[in-house]
DNA sequence: TTCCAAATGTACGCATACGAACAATTCTTA
DNA sequence: TAAGAATTGTTCGTATGCGTACATTTGGAA
């Protein structure tokens, strides 16, 4: 790739990144406001909600596996769990044929718990609901664009 | 809007949905890792280089303006500009013209600092400068569309 | 002018979020 | 089998990040 390019490209192409950058975190923000208020409903936080779904997903799952799943570091999970775990939400468990890990689940109640199910039909679906077949495909497609270029650099 | 789909729809569209959230937080981890890194090369973290970057293309700004520039709440601000102020980076000045209003500057000794204007250079565009104009394009088309969706969904 | 509302920034408590260091356990390998 | 490496979670320190409450100052209205 050509590092020096003419002055008005560059120029343009600058605009451009700071474009993306500046709508991406337009978009996170939105999304991060609108996750916290719909999670408070149900007196949660947004990523003790995306714990909880994790969760709801996989069952038993251990620290690491839900690490992973969530794209969080086990510190950060650990904590989490800690606060969920003390509010009777989330059952920490270690099994005798692996003493090292620790097995998560959900707590009975809140296994069967309605508004778990409406909560994960609600989570994501409302925030695209308006989208049409053609945006979304456009959306993806700049998404993935995006992303393989990101993970690509890896100055 | 409809909300009662028929079942194969609304199972390709929860998917797409799902997509969405999913490369999203994907790239935000990917670019907020890149971000991190690249910061401490300087000795930074990367919301601290956000303030001093904004510091310098709107210098003397007041708190309550970088607070609406950056995205970030008055309170988070202030922690970092606190941080950085001890750190002899930034200025904080109460003009006697306003009492009320806080003053900040970068310190001399880094407002003519080379390492900043590199590090300008390089923030935001190193990671993208590998995309072709037309990715650049869908990319930038697909985060608008996914914006103005977002935006507008005010449940 | 005096009282009240608005604006501005800080202090505080809580919940992420990370890496590094650590402890406990299990696996490997010599 | 016994020492060391690898895996798994927790703990700790630091830095966000937010909302609420608060103090200070300014502006406006009666």
């Amino acid at each position: 790739m050509e590092q020096n390019q003419k002055p008005e490209l560059q120029q343009s192409w600058s605009k451009d990144s700071e474009r993306v950058v500046s709508l991406f975190k337009a978009i996170h923000k939105v999304y991060r406001d609108y996750l916290y208020k719909k999670s408070r409903q149900y007196g949660f936080t947004g990523p003790q909600i995306g714990l909880i779904m994790g969760l709801h997903k996989n069952p038993f799952s251990t620290l690491n596996e839900l690490s992973e799943c969530l794209g969080l570091s086990k510190s950060t999970v650990s904590g989490i769990v800690d606060r969920l775990v003390s509010q009777g939400v989330v059952i920490r468990e270690i099994p005798e044929s692996n003493r090292r890990i620790v097995r998560l689940s959900l707590s009975p109640e809140w296994q069967k718990n309605n508004a778990i199910q409406e909560l994960m039909n609600n989570y994501i679906y409302d925030t695209l609901k308006n989208a049409s077949a053609e945006e979304m495909e456009r959306i993806i497609l700049g998404l993935e664009i995006l992303y393989s270029l990101i993970s690509k650099s890896e100055s």
